[in-house]
DNA sequence: TCTGGGGTCCTAGGACCC
DNA sequence: TCTGGGGTCCTAGGACCC
């Protein structure tokens, strides 16, 4: 049995942490704003002046740039000072996580009293299925997509209703279409897509648009020749199996086509938790030990409390290095009983810990707990035992500090 | 003065069991 | 003595996304 025809939708806000700082400081508006490195002092107007990214100095990324900030070449991931040698005189707002998580409760809810079916892509992005809101016109004789149009137009305004703030929509058979169009009239557009508006609107982008192709594959796709979709297209899969294995080549083919079959999925369990911290300066093993232990026992914590506020307990412990030269590093441990607790979870890094050379100085320390179960959940049949991993041995070049004690203990 | 933090999914090898 | 598979779990790394 054929699948029955679709409509997605995919609602992406727009500029959505730089928008909700302009709600609350509207005489920004206009200017060229940068929220970003969460660690800067909280912006106040002082002196007649906002703080100016050109005053930065840190480490920390552009987390979102208003539309006046891109057109200077400012986006978001990039380094703050790099931004910063763009456009020295645009304001930098440190991240509000709290206000933004609560204006992103209040859309989602305002996109659910007119379709319900909802599947959340991060703190400023949605799709839709809007397959029965759709079916429900045509029995009137109503052009499907018009109705569709109206409703997406509705879902517009009531989340500007509730929140001030404004969202682009793709009308689309699929998620990856919608996806594609809610980005081509950003900000404030809404966008329909058919499969027959593919080889006109969809072939001429650069492959980097799809969802799922990232730096890597766009750059192995460009150095075979392929740049824009179509020409991705028009690819014989069989070659790109050759080039990016079966599961890829054969997924990047349909793509190309307009292809995606991905329900929209309402609900989910988490995966994993994980805290991590980039250091203002990078930390030595050995000379920053006290400091070092002292965070980690603090990540340690947070995911604990993390996973109880949340209700989840979990049995794969691990840690995560990246080195002052950026090499990054993850070990991990699963234990019996999944667990919730700071030092069971400290006392299991640790022993991860061991399992590094620490040879250079960390920029980076995160834990992550995985393998999750609900925390009221019957306890799981303990795991048949494994024995505990050997700790490796330190290479032959490996520095004294793989022989002492790394982090101080609590025991 | 390069390069955040929180996630998911995939791959691949080895252990271990039947 | 050598030769098999399949399935699951564990671990490490990497690509990608928001």
């Amino acid at each position: 049995m054929p699948p029955a025809s679709r409509l997605i939708a995919h609602l992406d806000m727009d500029a959505f942490y730089a928008s909700v700082e302009l709600l609350r400081r509207p005489e920004l508006r206009g200017r060229a704003v940068v929220v970003g490195g969460s660690r800067a002092r909280a912006a106040r107007f002082e002196d007649g002046h906002w703080p100016r990214l050109g005053d930065y100095a840190g480490r920390g990324v552009v987390t979102t740039a208003t539309y006046e900030a891109r057109a200077r070449g400012i986006h978001s991931g990039m380094g703050l000072m790099k931004a910063a040698a763009l456009a020295p005189d645009a304001v930098l707002l440190p991240a509000d996580f709290d206000e933004y998580r609560r204006l992103s409760r209040a859309f989602k809810e305002a996109v659910a009293e007119l379709a319900p079916a909802i599947e959340d892509r991060g703190i400023d992005e949605i799709y839709i299925d809007l397959s029965a809101e759709a079916r429900a016109h045509e029995p009137l004789g109503h052009d499907p997509l018009g109705g569709a149009r109206a409703l997406a137009q509705d879902i517009r305004n009531n989340v500007r209703a509730a929140t001030g703030l404004s969202c682009s929509i793709g009308l689309a058979p699929n998620k990856l279409l919608a996806k594609i169009g809610s980005d081509l009239e950003k900000p404030g557009g809404l966008t329909v897509l058919t499969a027959a508006d593919v080889p006109q609107r969809i072939w001429p982008l650069p492959v980097r648009r799809i969802n799922g192709i990232g730096p890597k594959a766009g750059a192995r796709l460009d150095a075979l020749g392929v740049q824009t979709i179509g020409d991705l297209a028009a690819c014989a899969p069989d070659w790109l199996v050759e080039h990016f294995g079966r599961t890829q080549g054969l997924w990047m083919h349909r793509s190309a086509h307009g292809l995606d079959d991905r329900p929209v999925v309402t609900h989910s369990d988490p995966v994993s938790m994980s805290r991590e911290t980039t250091f203002e300066r990078d930390l030595h093993p050995r000379h920053d030990r006290e400091q070092l232990g002292a965070l980690f026992t603090r990540l340690c914590e947070q995911v604990a409390a993390d996973l109880q506020r949340k209700g989840w307990v979990g049995r794969t412990i691990g840690i995560k290095l990246r080195f002052d030269d950026f090499r990054t590093v993850t070990r991990d441990l699963t234990i019996e009983l999944p667990t919730a607790d700071a030092a069971l979870i400290r006392r299991a890094g640790g022993l991860c810990l061991k399992r590094v050379s620490l040879n250079r100085r960390l920029r980076l320390l995160g834990v992550r707990v995985g393998t999750l179960s609900r925390a009221d959940a019957q306890p799981p049949r303990p795991r048949p035992k494994r024995p505990l991993p050997v700790p490796s041995p330190a290479p032959a070049d490996a520095p004294l500090t793989q022989t002492l004690p790394l982090f101080p203990d609590e025991s």
